[in-house]
DNA sequence: CGACTCTCCTGGGTGC
DNA sequence: TGCACCCAGGAGAGTC
């Protein structure tokens, strides 16, 4: 699933690959992919026609391309299967291809690849270089203007359960359940842990985790990028073999040994290891 | 407003 | 071989 690492490697492929390139033509394949663009496909794909991307920019999971000359930008949300891909025009088209942009230079074209449909693209207006609709998520932990001590302070004023609070992106954005899950690994915290009732210093330890986990993912991820096209796997990825937590269901648990637990949590999993992460 | 639940979506895997 | 069912989960909408 796409979090923030695996978001920053389409980030860096996307802004290398589909900037300063005129667009020429959009095609939507699937309304339901554009539904946050409430003027509609026609309207999504008018706004695109024979504009050109400055950079790629990125907060938590939201990644937005500012369009040259207007105040807006074409935001892409990957939901839990989009993948952004920079391929040929001739490249065999995917099942699951939801929008098309070709460029007026006939080389790569980028494709919105997403099966599930929870993602989306849709053209926003940006307000001091932020997307309106991207306004109410927090700073990212690998943000240069992230703050530790204050991020960890806002934590500390919820009542709910730790994993529930990080997975809540507008006290702290990019986290999901993967990373989210070994990041309280790391810091041997139970997920229903009141985020209240954790110290200042052992919440601060825990954004640490959180941003070395996903630092180590995307080292990874950098190394596995390709040049010819960019590629997010949204199932399992590179980093799976790193994982200490996560999808380890019955396997021993890399501090102690004792096999970790899979636990219903909010309609999905938690993972955790009995013995090291007690509430 | 905070806390919490519900819902959207598809296809691979599983058990009978 | 067929089919019902489970599971993955980001995040906005809705409820209390």
């Amino acid at each position: 699933m796409p979090e923030l690492p695996e978001v920053e490697v389409v980030r860096r492929g996307v802004g290398q690959w589909a900037t300063g390139r005129r667009i020429e033509t959009v095609e939507v394949f699937a309304d339901r992919s554009v539904r946050r663009h409430e003027a509609g496909p026609t309207d999504f794909a008018r706004r695109l026609v024979g504009a050109s991307f400055s950079s790629a920019e990125r907060r938590g999971k939201y990644l937005w391309l500012p369009i040259d000359g207007v105040e807006s930008a074409l935001v892409v949300h990957l939901g839990m299967s989009g993948q952004c891909l920079m391929l040929r025009p001739d490249a065999e088209r995917e099942r699951h291809l939801r929008v098309r942009f070709r460029f007026d230079d006939n080389g790569m074209e980028l494709r919105f690849v997403d099966q599930r449909m929870f993602g989306g693209v849709y053209v926003d207006e940006l307000i001091d270089g932020v997307p309106k609709s991207v306004a109410h998520i927090a700073l990212d932990p690998l943000d240069e203007r992230f703050d530790v001590d204050t991020c960890a302070r806002r934590i500390r004023t919820k009542t709910s359960g730790v994993k529930r609070v990080l997975l809540d992106q507008s006290t702290i954005s990019g986290v999901g359940n993967i990373y989210a899950d070994e990041a309280l690994w790391r810091a041997r915290l139970h997920y229903e842990q009141p985020a209240e009732k954790i110290p200042q210093a052992k919440v601060v330890e825990l954004i640490g985790h959180i941003q070395d986990v996903m630092n180590a993912a995307l080292a990874v991820g950098g190394t596995s990028f390709d040049s010819l096209y960019v590629n997010v796997n949204g199932e399992s990825g590179y980093f799976s073999r790193d994982l200490d937590a996560y999808g380890r269901e019955g396997e021993p648990c890399h501090r102690c040994g004792r096999p970790i637990l899979r636990e219903p949590w909010m309609n999905r999993s938690s993972y955790r290891c009995p013995n090291c992460q007690r509430r």
